[in-house]
This record gives C-alpha cells, sequence and structure tokens, in this order.
DNA sequence: TTACATTAATCAATCGTTTGATTAACTTTG
DNA sequence: CAAAGTTAATCAAACGATTGATTAATGTAA
C-alpha cells in the first residue's frame, strides 16, 4: 500500500533525525541507522539514493513544516509591536523547545559554516523566521514604542541563542537550571514557561523607553 | 632540541583545533590532519597515541589557559556588584571572541551530550566560569543592587547564549549583523566593542531595580 | 506476469592504527 | 678523541576494520 510505504520513509526519517541528532552526520553511519529503524541498509539507498540525500530528507521535511509559522505577524496593525513580541516569544517558545532534537542537528549543522546547497537553504529558512521578529523592532521604534537606539540584530542573537544554549548543552544547562532537560516532562511544565517569561521580561526592559 | 619537538607538538594542535572544528571529530581524518600539518600521518600516534588522544590534547592545553582568569571578581569587595559584572562582561568579551574556533569547537562537542571524560572535564572547566557569574549575580541581589526576582540561571544562559549564537553560526550573524564574522580585523573592531556594549545595556536594564 | 519492495552478499574506498626500517643526535666506553 | 652503543624522531608501506554504495536474487501484491 502506498500508506505504508509513507509511514516506512516517515519512520526511517524519524530515525535518522535522532541518531544524526545525537551523532552527526559523520559518526552516523548507515548500519547504525538502518539498524535502529529496523529495516535493511539497502532501503536507504532505495528510498533516499545516498546518505547525504537521506540527511537532505530530515531536513526538507522540517523545512516544509516550519513554513507558515511565525508569519504575518508584522502585518496585523491592530496590535502594538510589544504586543507581536510577545506572541512571537510565546509561538517560538512552543514550536522550538518541541523540536529540540532537530535544533540541535540544525544548529550543529549551521556551525559547520559549509557552502553547500544545503547550507544555503537552512539559511534562508531561519532567515524568514528572524525578518518577521526584524520588522516587529522596527515597527516598534517607528512608533515610539521601543528605544530608538536598540541593537536589533544582537536581540535576535539573545532570543535565538539564549535557547540554542539550553537546549543544544544540557551538559550544562540542567545543572544550571536544577531540573533535566532532557526530561520531556519537565520541558513541558518548567522551561517553557521559565523561558517564554524570562525572554518576555527581559527584553521588555531592554526595548521599552 | 627540546624546543623544537614542542613546537612541532604545539604546531600540531593549532591545525588539529581548526580542524577540528570545521569538520568535527569524526569528519575530521588523520591523514587530513597530518596532511596540513605537514607531517607524517604516524606522528600523531606516535605524540599524542591515538586521535581521540589527539583531540584530548586539544582541549587539555586550552583547559589549562581558560584556569586563572576569570577568577577572584567576586571575592573583590571594594567595588560593586554591577561593577563586578561589566568587569566580567569586558573579559569574557575579549578571552572568549579571540578563541572563536575553538570555542566552536568546545560546544559542538558539548552538544554531543557524550558521558565521556572529557565531557565532564569540560563542563567542570565551563561551570567554574559560571559559578564566578553566579556569585556575582547572588552578590547583586543580596545588597540591594539587582532586583531580587531575576532569573540568575537564565542570565547566565543569555550572556553565554547570546556569543555562541554569533560566534558559532557565521552564516546567520554575518548577514544579520551587516559584516563578516570570520574577519579577524572585524572581529577587533566591531563585533568585540558591539557584543560587550548590548550586553551591558541589556543586563542592566533588567538587573537593576 | 509485471512492477515494486526487500534481502543477503559483495564492492571499492577510506578509516585509524601499526609496523619495520632509517636517520640524526646524544652517551658511553676504550 | 674516536668508536660503539643508545635513544627519540621520522618515514613509507601495509594492516584489518568499517564505511557508503551496489548488485543480483528473492518476495510480494496487483
Amino acid at each position: 500500500m502506498d500508506k505504508d510505504k509513507i509511514d516506512k520513509k516517515d519512520h526511517i526519517l524519524d530515525v535518522a533525525e535522532r541518531v544524526f541528532s545525537e551523532k552527526g552526520f559523520d559518526g552516523a553511519s548507515t548500519r547504525l541507522i538502518s539498524g535502529e529503524a529496523g529495516v535493511n541498509m539497502a532501503m536507504l539507498n532505495y528510498y533516499f539514493g545516498s546518505k547525504e540525500g537521506l540527511f537532505l530528507a530530515v531536513f526538507e521535511r522540517k523545512i516544509s513544516s516550519f513554513q507558515n509559522i511565525l508569519q504575518n505577524l508584522g502585518n496585523d496593525d491592530s496590535i502594538g509591536a510589544w504586543n507581536k513580541m510577545e506572541k512571537y516569544i510565546e509561538m517560538y517558545g512552543e514550536k522550538v523547545v518541541n523540536n529540540n532534537c532537530f535544533q540541535k542537528l540544525l544548529y550543529r549543522e549551521m556551525s559547520m559554516n559549509r557552502s553547500t546547497d544545503l547550507s544555503h537553504k537552512l539559511r534562508d529558512m531561519l532567515m524568514k523566521s528572524i525578518a518577521e521578529l526584524d520588522k516587529i523592532l522596527r515597527e516598534g521604534i517607528a512608533n515610539g514604542e521601543f528605544k530608538k537606539d536598540i541593537d536589533i540584530p544582537m536581540v535576535i542573537a539573545a532570543l535565538y541563542g539564549t535557547k540554542n544554549y539550553i537546549i543544544n548543552t544540557p551538559m550544562m544547562s540542567s545543572p544550571l537550571l536544577g531540573y533535566d532537560i532532557n526530561d520531556d516532562n519537565m520541558i513541558e511544565t518548567r522551561l517553557k514557561p521559565q523561558i517564554k517569561n524570562f525572554m518576555k521580561n527581559l527584553l521588555k526592559s531592554y526595548l521599552h523607553n
């Protein structure tokens, strides 16, 4: 059945995403991935052409799911810039902490600084989210809500960087925060509220006049 | 001469640090490292025992150089907490942006979340710097300089995370900031002041009453 | 039967590592 | 001093293991 094929491909992608995020591209062998997925090694090449094709497919799937979020927020004239900012932080906190396994993989790949098609695609994808945030910040400056001398690029780096630090280095953030970052329950009940709350307070005091 | 031997080992470590930071541990072959260092492949094992031994040696060398900085800052009673905070940001900005190649390597290894001796050593090393920052923040709260409801772990994550985002993903931060992050001259004249200035302003508005 | 799915076996290439031989610089001995 | 002995440094070559990829045979469902 066609359904089965899709489910199987999706299952392989799930496993590959996890293994790649744990071991990195070079550290994750095709034998390990296929073994953990419970499929024959040759199936990876049958479905995805090559190891790099599989790697690409992992990202392609997520890129399309990241497409239509965080959008059209800057075009709403009915609410102020700070209100948009809070909404952005809310949505960002939800979406991004949920996919922490993929986020780790994503930013490790970006830190490789490669000039591949994939890297450019990922950069463009991330830049879309950033552009939305940039628009909100400019609007806030223009209408006097925010101070006019705020450092927009650094605000963006602070928001994304703080989240990445927590998610990507659980070995540091877990003892720091006092609870286990790898525990999904802790992420939901404690980490999400804490991140959202902190980012709002931090940026509110910095941005506002 | 003994001098030459030390210099050669140091040269290999320099090259290994760069190649590891560019390709990752698994992506950097011993042939590539020895080739770029201009030494015979067997010399890596002769000097460092194994590839992992070389990897370890790269870190060991830096750990000892990171030892005595950022220390005894919290014990000085002659200046206030915010003053210490500014000094911390200054020193941190200098030390850390200078070694951006190593920083990339360091945090990529930490994101692997391995339970190796190396990972624990690196965590302990980083925790020392963090503990100093923690001490300053607690002191500021105790003496009324800082608000009493600040989120200390998140402040630490914001400081370290913002820097990491800029340094580790130049593909994002370069177009964001408008200049080339990989250019040493730009790092010195523009990035360093911008990071220091932003972090001070950001934290000043968040921490202070 | 036909077309797709799946398998075990195998491929060449590359991996990290080891080897035995050679060189050069000191040390010891007569 | 000079010859013999000793050591660390360096090299090309090869090792077995593992890598990603391919093949040819088999299974399966329409």
